[in-house]
DNA sequence: TTGACGTGAAACCATATGGTTGTATATAAT
DNA sequence: ATTATATACAACCATATGGTTTCACGTCAA
């Protein structure tokens, strides 16, 4: 796992990291509370959290020896600025199904 | 480059695969067009078209010898619905943070 | 103080990823 | 018919990725 080149893309792009940001959008859960969650070790957990923190999605504290992680959402902002760029796309099409489905009433 | 494991997320992993729904957005192209906008081989860059092909993020058409690809962002739903979830979590902070602005006129 | 608990980190492994070169095949153009 | 063009496909390669096991270390509880 190296060194600084974990952005936002590729952070979102591993199921058990997009499922751990779910987890942490509903509590703050510490390294070990999270993996009781998945089918692999805490050390494999860690690593993605590792990754998650890289690209800023999520956030840790210290507190005694648990380390608790929360969800820093903001983040996402870079993926959806990079979304908007290509609704032109597709969000016109449905304006223009609306437009027809309404002079067909 | 394995079976039908590419989905969107992972399509849009790679910064040479954004580039091309880029450059697609703007224009269809053929693999030879595309791949000049990039400082690899045209197989590689073939290959991260088989992958946005997989992830159904771009479409193709066979026009004499040459393979036409142009951009499906329909597909790009999926991101979009993904991230719908996350927004309460930053969209709320802005609120406040407008009102208190009103609120300081 | 002695464990038990929660985490960190190193070493290792199999497979995926992103790239290359080389060769083959289909379609135009001369 | 020959040649040039556009792509396809197979083989190969180095590094990244996602996982494991093992051991060390700080912290809390008895």
């Amino acid at each position: 796992m190296s060194a600084e080149k974990h952005d936002v893309f590729q952070a979102i792009a591993d199921p058990t990291r997009r499922e751990v940001l779910r987890l942490l959008g509903e509590k703050e859960l510490s390294i070990t509370q999270i993996s009781d969650h998945f089918p692999m070790t805490r050390t494999a957990v860690s690593k993605h959290l590792k990754i998650l923190s890289e690209a800023k999605l999520v956030k840790s504290e210290k507190h005694g020896r648990a380390k608790i992680y929360y969800l820093h959402a903001e983040s996402l902002q870079e993926l959806k600025d990079w979304l908007e760029y290509f609704e032109r796309f597709w969000e016109n099409k449905l304006l223009k199904l609306k437009h027809q489905v309404e002079k067909d009433d």
